[in-house]
DNA sequence: CGACTAATTGAGCCCACTCAACACTTGTGG
DNA sequence: CCACAAGTGTTGAGTGGGCTCAATTAGTCG
């Protein structure tokens, strides 16, 4: 029901075997939803938690003018809403990207599991703060790092969070996500995304095709955006087998 | 010792007498310290939890180019490193912006408070969830927003906190932020920030002089920045003086 | 008063946007 | 299995918001 969410739980926070068995155990429902459908509406107030256990999703915002804004991309082992109550209502509303199969647990359910688990209950919270920590990380992108550097250092990102719930090899993952997402995401027009794109496909920083994303020399594509695992709080024990690749030269546009 | 922040966290929390005595009781130590200067550097893990007791601190990363990202606001009644020992090591710094009185409270200290009054724990929780929509806010201004709209919302932002804390009246503020901290907030240049704030002025949205923001007419810099104050999950009962104001016609800029 | 920091202004440029057309994929129904 | 529609990706041309560089004018504070 909830692996991906487990695997990545346990990455970052050490887990018995007891609350291992408990999260295996956890009940709920499996949904398949397909791609660009709403999962969670902006002032909902359920009483259920939704994880993703496969496919991309977001978080976004729609302004006053029609515009959207991608505030984070969800992936497998994401919560969607954990602390929602806490706060009352959702301010931002939650989608899929491409077609997604959900776990839906009832916040009854998962509120026995943390109270029998305290453990359980810290490594959510340190899974948020992590989030928080990526929100933070996109902040500097959109605020500081040209749009060629924002965009290769989201790549790594996906790299780094695909790998912890075992969805992307040492240097590849699939990545369905559209032109037009991954612009909403970093506040580009979509012109403009698909020209960045073929830059980082042109320095042979990526290769994309069919919807899966090689990064030929991770090193060069990290010196190129910037890009260090710090924030995502990784293990130092953590297999990064692309690390033991010789260094190269840093990448320079124009 | 906190009384910001329990003002703060008194308003989005019910606390009993019981909760705001221990509170009051908490020891520590008050810092004072000059503008601009670190108060929690990258990759710091130390034993005491940081709470701004007056000015103004930002939470920043320094990109490998030089350049500064600020990545959030912080003023009085906030924590600056509330959760920093779940993670492991800070993965930004934080700085003031100007002059303030910071108080410093053992870790210790507060986790015998928090296992204590449980409420406190989860009062404190809420207020980071808070910190975390503000982060995905400032991520659609910056994404979404043009640079007039981006500024005024955050000056929007900055009266909302303000007021939760009693240093706001209901249409203005000291505003001390020097126009490159703002410009590092924002994304933009400083000479860019200039022109922007030159603007606001010129509409008659905002009146900014010795350092103090006055808001002519709230509703109208609410409607020009697309400002919802839900991101901040006030209560509904909390007193906006200023929402009484007659309606006005949207600003266009051009 | 002098030294520094902060705010402002001008000029020229470029990154990223908009509009618009076109090509390629994917999926669906006849 | 093909035809068409819808969605996605790509390209060109022209524009503009925001940038850089550089200099000047306030403020602030010892």
């Amino acid at each position: 029901m909830l692996s991906p969410l487990i695997q990545k739980l346990g990455i970052r926070f050490r887990l018995s075997d007891h609350d291992r068995t408990a999260l295996q155990q956890v009940n709920g429902r499996i949904v398949s939803v397909g791609a660009h459908q709403d999962l969670i509406e902006e002032g909902e107030a359920s009483d259920h938690v939704t994880f993703i256990r496969s496919g991309f999703a977001c978080r976004y915002r729609i302004l006053p003018d029609g515009e959207r804004a991608i505030i984070a991309y969800l992936v497998p082992g994401d919560a969607c809403d954990l602390y929602a109550p806490l706060l009352g209502r959702m301010d931002h509303a939650v989608a899929t990207l491409t077609r997604c199969d959900v776990a839906v647990v009832s916040r009854q359910d998962l509120g026995m599991l943390t109270s029998d688990h305290p453990s359980i209950a810290d490594a959510l919270h340190v899974s948020d703060l992590v989030d928080e920590a990526i929100s933070r990380e996109w902040l500097v992108s959109m605020g500081r790092r040209s749009a060629e550097k924002q965009i290769a250092h989201l790549l790594c990102e996906l790299l780094a969070r695909l790998q912890v719930v075992g969805l992307a090899t040492s240097d590849s993952y699939e990545f369905p996500i559209t032109q037009a997402d991954l612009a909403d995401a970093s506040g580009l027009s979509v012109v403009h995304t698909n020209r960045v794109l073929q830059t980082l496909r042109a320095e042979g920083l990526v290769v994309l095709r069919h919807k899966n994303l090689f990064i030929p020399n991770l090193n060069r594509l990290h010196a190129f955006a910037g890009f260090d695992t710090n924030y995502l709080h990784l293990p130092p024990t953590s297999n990064h087998p692309a690390r033991m690749q010789f260094k190269s030269d840093p990448v320079r546009l124009q």
